[in-house]
DNA sequence: AAATAGTCCACAAAGTTGGTGGGATAGCTG
DNA sequence: CAGCTATCCCACCAACTTTGTGGACTATTT
C-alpha cells in the first residue's frame, strides 16, 4: 500500500501540475486546497526538490514549481522515491535489489511470481505521467 | 513489499505443497528446514488453519497439512490473508475497501491508475496456485 | 530593515513488524 | 490412568517505521 506520504505527494503534485508554467505556489496553498498537514508536506516538497522534480523560490512571490512539463515526469518515479520499491519482493527489484536470505533465485517459485506482477505492474506505471494524475473519467 | 511473516508463509506452504497427501508435518521440521523461527512460524500456521488452508493433528504423530489440493489454493488468497490489501490504495481495494478522505473516487486520477495496477497484479496472481511456487525454471 | 517563504534539524507519539516465553489443551500409547 | 507429544493460545517485547510537530535559520524581495 501507498504510505500517507505518497499520497499526500501525489496530491500535491496534481496540484502543481494543474499550474505549471504559472509560477511558484505556496506550500501553505497546496496544504490548505488539499488537506495536507502543512509541516509535513514541507518535508515532502522539499525532498521531491531535491530529486530533481520540483523547484523553489525563497521570499515574496516565492514558492514550488514543478521543474519538469507534467506530462515528462513518470508516476513511477514518484512512487520509488516516496513511497520505495514498486516490487513486492526485494530479490525482484530492479532498484532497490537485495537478494533472499536461504532462497535460489533461480528455483524459486516465488522470486519467478513476483517478477511477473512487477513487470505487470511497472507495465502501468511507466507509462503513466503526472498528466494522468489530472484525467477526468 | 511482502512482510517477512508473507514470505514464511509461502516457504512453509510450499514445503507442505511438497507432501501433499503424505500426512503430518511437524512444525519444527518445516522451521529446521526452511529456517523458519519456530515460534513464528507457529502462529503463522495457524492463522493458516483459522483461514481454512491448512489442517492440523495434535498428539504423536500430528503436525499441519494442507486441507486442499495445491492446485486449488490461489496466491492471491495467501497474500491477502496474510499480507493484506493487494491494491496500493484502500479506495481501490476489492477485500479491504475504505474510501478516501477528500478525493472524490470519479474525478482522482491517481484512483484510475492505481485501479489499472490492481488489475494488472490480480490478472497474475489470480492464476497462480501454491503448485506454481515448486516450478523449477 | 522588515516581511516573506523556503530550509534544516531534532524530536516524539502511535502503529506495525518480527519475534519470544510459558502455560493450556487435546490426542495418542502403554 | 499416566505420561508423552504436539498444537493452541495469550501476553508481552524490542526495534523500526510512519506521521507528524516545533523552532530556529537562511535567502529573497520590497
Amino acid at each position: 500500500m501507498l504510505s500517507k506520504k505518497s499520497q499526500y505527494a501525489f496530491k500535491a503534485l496534481a496540484y502543481l501540475a494543474e499550474r505549471y508554467n504559472q509560477g511558484p505556489v505556496l506550500i501553505s496553498e497546496i496544504s490548505a486546497k488539499k488537506k495536507v498537514p502543512l509541516k509535513f508536506l514541507e518535508n515532502i516538497l522539499l525532498e521531491l526538490k531535491k530529486a530533481d522534480i520540483l523547484e523553489s523560490k525563497k521570499g515574496k512571490g516565492g514558492g514550488y514549481y514543478l521543474k519538469k512539463d507534467p506530462a515528462q515526469v513518470k508516476v513511477v518515479t514518484i512512487v520509488r522515491l516516496v513511497n520505495g520499491p514498486v516490487a513486492m519482493l526485494p530479490c525482484v527489484s530492479l532498484n532497490f535489489y537485495k537478494r533472499c536470505d536461504n532462497c535460489d533465485e533461480l528455483s524459486c517459485g516465488l522470486h519467478d511470481i513476483m517478477k511477473q506482477v512487477r513487470d505487470a505492474t511497472l507495465d502501468v506505471l511507466e507509462n503513466k505521467t503526472l498528466v494522468d494524475l489530472l484525467q477526468m473519467k
